[in-house]
DNA sequence: TTTTTAAAAATTGTATACAAAATTATAAAA
DNA sequence: TTTTATAATTTTGTATACAATTTTTAAAAA
């Protein structure tokens, strides 16, 4: 008998990650709002799974950061707050800083090849007005950056960072804003194959700083003052 | 009735949070060498719960990366790869950093006061020639240091490569090397305290790079060739 | 002996039953 | 009406039973 599974776990993916997958997706995409119950029995239902597997993928999630459990509570969509936020976006700096050196150093033709393309795929998003798209698209374009860079550690931190970012923006993002423009991405990209890392390293950081002054970062209005909220009834 | 707990989990730690850190310590500390099997039904009557309970801790620790978790074929403790350690320790440096920097600003006098005492502690241990103790407090100074400079994310982070790395060790350092001198802490500390950002980003560079430089990072004897290493009988 | 095949045992994957806790609904007291 | 207390409902936490898979063992064939 050969062994084709050998040592990794190549095999078409289980149920929980595909329930995984799409229940990220829904809250990337804003199809589930922060601050959403997330019922075991009813996302049981709904995939029609029992709640083991359930609880497996929100324990995940949780770990993203992209859920919140609280005990006895259940879970939900995660609800940044504006500190958090900022932290958020203090860490990611340093993580991208770290794969656009990285990337400097290990990126191969044909990454940066398929990161041209994903490049391409986001300018057509955007010219169609695809907002939610257009997150998307520069969210992977980020991920795929991380990847190619061939350390599986910061990649998986560039995840947790991309997709918690996602949430951010869903949640503090003004729409007044028009969509991002995939110039700097461009340029990124082209430091990097050029491999000046001091120029790379500097746009990435601009970069970072413009998603960031994007957002309005106050606190939500659930924490203001009620009375002055009511003051002109 | 007054609501206690309000918004947060403060209470007393689930058995499963115990469970953890209990099995995170026993890596840590190399009561359980990296490969070792983690079966769900031992470690339950260990413990004395159900799998419900040790799965959920498992798929924890495998977050967490201290732990290897294979379709239909159980949990291991994790068998980091010399290439794995490397992209570890860049991933660290980046962290370290940025945790440096945001302690520069951050930073509390109550604090530095704190990660003094466990300087002075793990100093106590080297003296003692008490290695594994030491290498433990080394550990912590570097996680309070994260969790004082009061970035959730990078503290989150930071417990991962700290974890991480500590496994790495226990697996490709040799045993020549004396044990870490504690210098390196203090005048880390000093820098931060001085808020001087430059010289303190770069002795933990250095310190970083001192942790690699006693580490034998070539892939481990399994992967060799057995001809070659019974070519003398 | 070595390899192959088949059966047995052990281990993980999942659903479900029941316990514990929190939430909601209802009724009684202020 | 508002508050408090109690009961009913819902929801999560955990143990367990059974299914699916892997590993081990034993036997048969090369």
């Amino acid at each position: 008998m050969i062994q084709l599974a050998d040592d990794l776990d190549r095999d078409q993916p289980t149920r929980d990650e595909v329930i995984y997958e799409r229940v990220f997706d829904a809250i990337l995409e804003q199809r589930l709002a922060p601050g959403t119950r997330l019922s075991e029995d009813k996302l049981g239902q709904v995939f029609g799974v029992s709640r083991t597997i359930i609880r497996k993928v929100l324990q995940r999630l949780e770990h993203e950061g992209v859920v919140e459990i609280h005990r006895n509570r259940g879970a939900s969509v995660a609800n940044t707050t504006a500190e958090q936020a900022r932290q958020v976006l203090v860490a990611r700096q340093a993580i991208e800083r770290a794969i656009v050196l990285s990337a400097c150093e290990h990126i191969q033709v044909e990454d940066l090849q398929r990161l041209q393309l994903l490049i391409q795929a986001e300018q057509a998003a955007i010219q169609a007005q695809d907002r939610g798209r257009a997150l998307r698209l520069s969210g992977e374009l980020h991920l795929q950056l991380a990847e190619a860079c061939g350390n599986e550690f910061l990649a998986n931190f560039a995840r947790m960072m991309v997709s918690r970012c996602s949430l951010i923006i869903a949640q503090y993002e003004t729409h007044a804003h028009p969509l991002c423009s995939t110039d700097e991405h461009a340029a990124i990209l082209k430091a990097i194959a050029e491999k000046d890392s001091e120029l790379a390293v500097g746009l990435m950081h601009e970069h970072i700083q413009h998603i960031e002054a994007k957002l309005v970062l106050s606190e939500p209005s659930a924490n203001q003052d009620l009375a002055a909220i009511f003051a002109e009834d």
